[in-house]
DNA sequence: CATCTAAGTAAAGTATACTTTACGTTAAGT
DNA sequence: ACTTAACGTAAAGTATACTTTACTTAGATG
């Protein structure tokens, strides 16, 4: 799975603290989900495509059968 | 977070095992999501919204400021 | 050089998603 | 009455999402 969470930051022009206060996770959490580090949550993932604008399936990119981990 | 799980299900005239076979997941897993006793995970709802021909949003309902759990 | 901001790493802890096994219930068929 | 299918509950264990704290690094600016 592969996400634009970082491009679609950027384009917004704000930092990770900042989409950290918006979301209300840690900058631990964003900074971990892009670099990949781990998958988030759906609901955290809603919040991602609603602060960006776009869909959950516009902001991941899911490839043939991933682990449901 | 509401989902439509059930319902799609019923509309494809599956049970809850072979769901569970087409995902990949155990029965308990689909049964404790149809029942809201957790949420899935962001693979495991793309898998069952691809599985109902549907999108994430539309599977599921995603209300005012949730918790991130 | 000193300092500030933004991004990054690492590690330990907590919460929750998911599995596995086993047992209970209800409705339909024979 | 007995069996089978489908749905459900419960509990214990594992994996992973997320937090918190603390430290590092690179770039910009006074």
């Amino acid at each position: 799975m592969k996400t634009l969470i970082k491009e679609k930051r950027t384009e917004m022009n704000i930092t990770q603290e900042e989409l950290s206060k918006k979301l209300k996770v840690s900058r631990q959490t964003v900074i971990s989900l892009e670099k990949g580090k781990y998958k988030p949550s759906l609901v955290l993932a809603h919040k991602l495509a609603q602060t960006f604008g776009c869909t959950i399936e516009e902001l991941f990119i899911f490839e043939g059968d991933e682990n449901i981990e």
